[in-house]
DNA sequence: GGAATATAAATCGCACACGATTTAATCGCA
DNA sequence: TGCGATTAAATCGTGTGCGATTTATATTCC
């Protein structure tokens, strides 16, 4: 028996803290509904869109896209190698970086995954322009957290 | 040579996914640095949270209020028991279910943290308002999605 | 009462995320 | 020129998340 009347969920009534991570992990578990067709996770999704808009980023770079470091981008990026999906070349004039960038098969999904975003907006049902502020109010966010964790 | 110039970062403007990943990655870097003080991870806090709001709920309860299931909160809940904070019984009426309680550990540690939320409020120097404003417009966006995910 | 069904946790495998360290290449500068 | 400092990735270990399955207990209903 569930008794919603009496709320078993709500012990973070107004933690935004919580609000943020519950956001996340529904956010999270629609993509993958979404992205499972593609065989993408979300990370891997990002990838792909950030090397579309500007191909042979390095790591690093990446990185700063995505706000995540070669701890989690190595092993990531060597799936979407081992999936066929980007090549990884060492740069020739420094051979520390890493230069990612789309295969043919890479660059064709990058393509096909375009209709992913609108498909998930129409799927939340709340009107573009709302959405368009809820990212910018988070952005806002974002950057402050980002502000505090440097101190 | 790092061009800041040419924004090496920023593929995603106004795409409220990735504004909700970003935001979730780096309210966990906050917390992870206030909270490795007290040897918990994030979701580990909110259980203690959760069980000093009511005591001996069940895994399933839990769940309902992180959002979370079995898979992913027995193991979480073990390392709690074996840090000492948890304990786990299961229920002599139902020996389906394990109830889960705070030790006198962990009701201490669970005043302990209370501490918490404001200094992460003050952390982040975002007026209490706005914060309480971005939470409900979040939980709007979380509702929405988990409606979306459910189809 | 007993077999089929349902439910609660637990288990398993995989993919992030991240602190800490390591390896390799480049840079800075005396 | 050469050596210490810096930088870019990679590696390692731990802790989530989650789909899929398994195990154990309870319920249903004939």
């Amino acid at each position: 028996m569930t008794d919603a009347s009496q709320t078993a969920a709500g012990p973070f009534e107004g933690y935004l803290c919580f609000s943020v991570y519950a956001a996340g992990l529904a956010f999270n578990r629609l993509y993958k509904q979404v992205l499972d067709r593609f065989g993408l996770t979300y990370p891997q999704y990002l990838v792909l869109v950030a090397l579309r808009q500007r191909d042979g980023r390095t790591v690093s770079e990446l990185g700063e896209a995505l706000f995540l470091e070669s701890n989690t981008l190595t092993p990531l990026i060597k799936r979407l190698e081992a999936a066929g999906l980007v090549e990884r070349r060492r740069d020739t004039r420094d051979e520390r970086v890493v230069r990612v960038s789309l295969s043919d098969a890479g660059r064709a999904l990058a393509v096909d995954i375009e209709c992913v975003p609108p498909q998930i907006g129409e799927a939340i049902g709340i009107d573009h322009a709302r959405l368009g502020q809820m990212a910018q109010t988070l952005d806002e966010l974002a950057a402050g957290l980002r502000r505090a964790v440097r101190d």
